[in-house]
RNA sequence: GCGCCCGUAGCUCAACUGGACAGAGCAUCGGCCUUCUAAGCCGGCGGUUGAAGGUUCGAGUCCUUCCGGGCGCGCCA
């Protein structure tokens, strides 16, 4: 149930009622806590349209607004805002009812995700857009999107040449291949220094895109060894993608020809300097001139517009998706810019929204691109390896009396759980600084105070021995903390809601984190095994566990009953 | 040169897309553990939101100019 959305159209027909039709309510969080729940500020701009005064106007929407029920008191403050304060039994029922609403009604969404480039193994850099993108798909899931996980993966073009050269060099079966950094560095310095394996690699290249079978065979042998490697960072990370979500820039070989073909059609087309490009007038760069895109090299080559072109028609054509979402580096806003007008010149959206929600760089404490320690470079997998083991070390300190299994699966709840919350917790569509000592203090706005305050409540039904999922009903509601961590519950569908719009997990970050406040100073002060109001209080720690654990789960964080 | 993004407390970040007195955490100072995990709670200190104009009943948010930082601008992706 959306609180907000609901407010909103009590508001709305009341509005209406008094002669401002087409006024929004503008709903939205009380920005102080003497303001009540929510606040509706619509009335002060439909009173300057209408000439009346605002507090009147304010009045009478009160006055005709239809709230009972839901609001226990609702009143003009301020210059003409209206202050609305949620009724404890609205939200106890909402709080036993506690189901999502399926807002997303089985639209169909691509998300666009992680795509990292299979010549070398995953780097830090990707781990953005796989966190970011898969909070976002899972949100969406749980939203009652129809969701299509999409992995571009960079699995061809010239560099894999010299891999595949090399590969045939030194046998598949190769021991490098446990390493790809190493073999991928071997390949490129053959290639400079080694001019005879630089023709053979040249050759490889032309024999890909010939189709020759055996070279493709040991392209794919490549492929597969890499894709291994990035499905154990997957696996490692705990997102949801695997080999079905993949479709990477090779599948739509066979669609580039007809592309260009179609764009040349309808004379989008034209050559300059022996290429095929698309000269939008909007894309003026320097000396005023219009930035090309090409879609065909004058090599006959083609470059990763086109294959993203094929990958748009794919998806709103093949797929039907009414919205597709790009999760990638800021840095390809011009690129996508270009792409999604082109698209659009060539009806191949089929009116889709095509969105790119770009992201910045990690950073490190000397604001340079983020490196792990000593240098060893931006390996993922090693960077995890990081997380998990400083994790451990935190947790040992803490709790040293779990056992080594039960450890194990802490450390890495909470190691990855913290790098993982760092990310999605900044809205910044700009660049951020990872710090690992800030975020393993476990203080503040951090995963671990999360998992913390679902261990607590955890912790609390096993002193209590209470069966959790045996708790029903609708809890009284009686002090202010039960209110604020009632209510705080309640909002969690219009997070969700919120996240699926903008594409910014963020919210849902801050909402948790606001959820875990309010369930602490609730914890500190309303006494919940030995109090009188126990059975209500402890249907206020389910639903908020509940809650928790399953915010978290949407941003891929898992929780732990002891940490 | 042109374009995009960013600039909020000493530091790291919010501010629900134009609403009330700009909020958290860290740091710092102080209070709270014989009672449900102190990885917690409560309080103090800390701001001319880079600068100057403009629009508006109302601007951190929108517009203009300037200053500072990042990124991108034809055959890599």
């Amino acid at each position: 149930m959306n609180l907000r959305t609901l407010l909103g159209e009590r508001l709305q027909a009341a509005l209406r009622d008094a002669g401002a039709a087409d006024a929004p309510p503008i709903v939205g969080p009380a920005t102080r806590p003497e303001f009540g729940d929510y606040q509706a500020n619509g009335a002060l701009a439909a009173a300057k349209r209408l000439g009346m005064k605002p507090r009147d106007l304010a009045a009478q929407v009160v006055e005709a607004a239809d709230l009972s029920g839901i609001a226990a008191r609702s009143e003009v403050t301020g210059p003409g805002f209206i202050s609305l304060t949620i009724d404890d039994d609205f939200l106890s029922e909402a709080l036993a009812d506690g189901r999502l609403e399926p807002a997303g009604n089985g639209e169909r969404v691509v998300v666009d995700y992680s795509h990292p480039n299979l010549a070398k193994e995953m780097q830090v850099h990707h781990l953005r857009s796989t966190i970011i993108g898969d909070a976002v798909a899972r949100v969406l899931d749980a939203l009652g999107y129809d969701v299509l996980r999409q992995n571009h993966v960079g699995d061809w073009g010239t560099g894999f040449g010299r891999l595949v050269a090399h590969l045939n060099d030194i046998g598949e079966d190769s021991e490098a291949l446990g390493d790809l950094e190493r073999f991928y560095t071997e390949a490129s310095e053959r290639f400079a220094n080694d001019a005879a394996f630089a023709d053979r690699a040249r050759q490889v290249v032309v024999d890909l895109q010939g189709g020759d079978p055996a070279t493709l065979e040991r392209w794919q042998r490549y492929i597969d060894i890499s894709m291994s490697h990035c499905q154990a960072v997957y696996d490692r990370l705990g997102v949801g993608l695997n080999p079905e979500h993949v479709r990477g820039e090779s599948a739509y070989n066979d669609d580039l020809d007809g592309i260009v073909e179609d764009l040349q059609a309808k004379g989008l087309l034209s050559e300059s300097d022996g290429a095929l490009c698309a000269f939008l007038p909007e894309f003026k760069g320097k000396d005023g001139k219009i930035v090309p895109i090409i879609v065909r090299k004058s090599d006959g080559g083609y470059l990763y517009h086109s294959t993203d072109l094929a990958a748009v028609r794919y998806r709103t054509g093949t797929l039907r998706a009414k919205r597709v979402l790009y999760v990638v580096d800021a840095r390809q806003s011009l690129h996508f810019k270009q792409l999604f007008a082109l698209a659009k010149r060539a009806a191949y959206d089929a009116g889709a929204s095509l969105e790119h929600h770009p992201f910045g760089m990690m950073l490190g404490n000397d604001g340079r691109p983020f490196k792990t320690r000593e240098g060893s470079g931006t390996r993922l997998l090693d960077f995890l390896d990081e997380a998990t083991v400083r994790a451990r070390r935190l947790v040992e300190a803490k709790n040293p009396e779990l056992d080594a299994k039960e450890m194990d699966r802490v450390a890495r709840a909470v190691g990855i759980g913290a790098v993982k919350y760092a990310d999605l917790s900044k809205n910044r569509t700009g660049d951020y600084v990872f710090d690992w000592d800030a975020m393993m203090s476990f203080e503040g706005n951090t995963a671990p105070y999360l998992q913390y305050a679902y261990a607590r409540i955890q912790s609390l039904f096993q002193r209590g021995q209470v069966d959790a999922a045996a708790l029903t009903g609708k809890p009284t509601i009686r002090a202010a903390e039960e209110h604020a961590l009632a209510l705080q519950i309640a909002r969690f569908q219009e997070t969700l809601e919120q996240v699926a719009t903008t594409v910014m997990p963020h919210h849902l970050c801050t909402y948790l984190y606001d959820l875990a406040a309010a369930f602490m100073r609730f914890y500190e002060r309303c006494p919940v095994l030995d109090s009188e109001f126990r059975d209500d209080r402890l249907l206020l720690c389910r639903h908020t566990a509940a809650t928790l654990s399953r915010g978290l789960n949407l941003l891929g964080i898992e929780t732990v009953d002891r940490m």
